[in-house]
DNA sequence: CAAACAATTAAATAGCTGTTTAATTGTTTT
DNA sequence: AAAACAATTAAACAGCTATTTAATTGTTTG
C-alpha cells in the first residue's frame, strides 16, 4: 500500500499557503480573503508615509484647523519658505491638502475628503492618548 | 506727535505671532493653544512613519488579525526572513507589535494598546474608502 | 514698467532606509 | 553532542529624502 496524503479525503479544494501549521484552514482563509489589495495598501501607506514626517504632520494638523498662506506656515513652523514649500508640494501631491491663490499669496488647507477627515481624527485621538503635556 | 502703534489701546496682552493678518486674534490663539506638543507630534509621526512603508503596513495588518511566526510572515509577504525580521524589529521598537517565543519560533502580534487599535481601525476604514477591488 | 513681495524651483549635500548575502545565535531533536 | 531548524545580526550597497542656498516665476503696487 502506497503512502496516502493525510488530506486526501478533503473535499474542499483550498490548500494551506503558509509553511507552518499554526492555524486552522478557516483562519488562514480569512486572512487571504480579507487581505487588502496591493493598491489599497499602497494608497494607505503613501498617506501615512507623508504624515510620518514630524514637520509635515504638524503642517497637516495646522491645515486641518485653518487655511494658511506659505509665509504664515513658515513662521508657524519656524522654517524657511523653500523648506515649507517642499513639504506642501508633497502633501498636495498625496492629495492631503489643496491650494487656492488669492493675489500674491497661495492658501493651503486640508483637502475636503473622507480620508483626510479620518486621518485628522486619528491624529487627534492618538495625540490624546500619548499626550506629553497636561 | 510721535507715531503710535495701531494696537496701543489693546488691553489683553497676547500678541499675534504670524507675520500676515489673515485671522482674528482668537483664531490664532486657538491654534497656538491647541497645537500638540513636540513630543506628541514625534510619537504620532513615528508610528505613522513606520506604517508608511507598504511592507510594514501589510505585516501590521496581518498581525492585527492573527499571531504569526517569522517563517509564516515571510511566506505571506513573499520575502526573505532577514528582510521580514528587519521590519519586525522596527515595528517592535516603535511599540506596534509584541513578541512571544515558543520553542524555536518567535510569534509576533499587534501590541495590545489603544494606539495600535486606533491605527488598525483607521487603516481598515481608509482601505474601505480607497478600495481598489470590489 | 520697475520695485517689492510671495511662492516655487533647482542644484547640491548630508543623512537615512530597505534589501541582499553571509554569518551568527538560540532552540529542539536525534 | 551533532544536526536541523528558526530567527537575528552584520556588512554592503543602492535609492530615497530633507534642508540649504541661490535663482526664478508670478502677482501686485507705486
Amino acid at each position: 500500500m502506497t503512502m496516502e496524503k493525510k488530506n486526501s479525503i478533503k473535499l474542499t479544494s483550498n490548500e494551506m499557503k503558509l509553511p507552518h501549521r499554526h492555524h486552522t484552514e478557516e483562519e488562514e482563509q480569512f486572512i487571504f480573503e480579507n487581505m487588502p489589495a496591493e493598491c489599497t495598501i499602497a494608497t494607505v501607506a503613501e498617506a501615512m508615509k507623508q504624515l510620518g514626517d514630524p514637520t509635515r504632520l504638524r503642517i497637516f494638523w495646522l491645515l486641518c484647523h485653518t487655511e494658511e498662506c506659505v509665509v504664515d506656515i513658515a513662521a508657524f513652523m519656524n522654517m524657511s519658505s523653500p523648506a515649507v514649500s517642499h513639504h506642501l508640494r508633497i502633501l498636495k501631491a498625496t492629495g492631503l491638502v489643496t491650494t487656492r491663490r488669492e493675489g500674491k499669496e497661495v492658501y493651503y488647507a486640508a483637502a475636503p475628503n473622507p480620508m483626510v477627515q479620518k486621518l485628522h481624527i486619528t491624529i487627534e485621538e492618538i495625540a490624546e492618548i500619548n499626550c506629553c503635556d497636561h
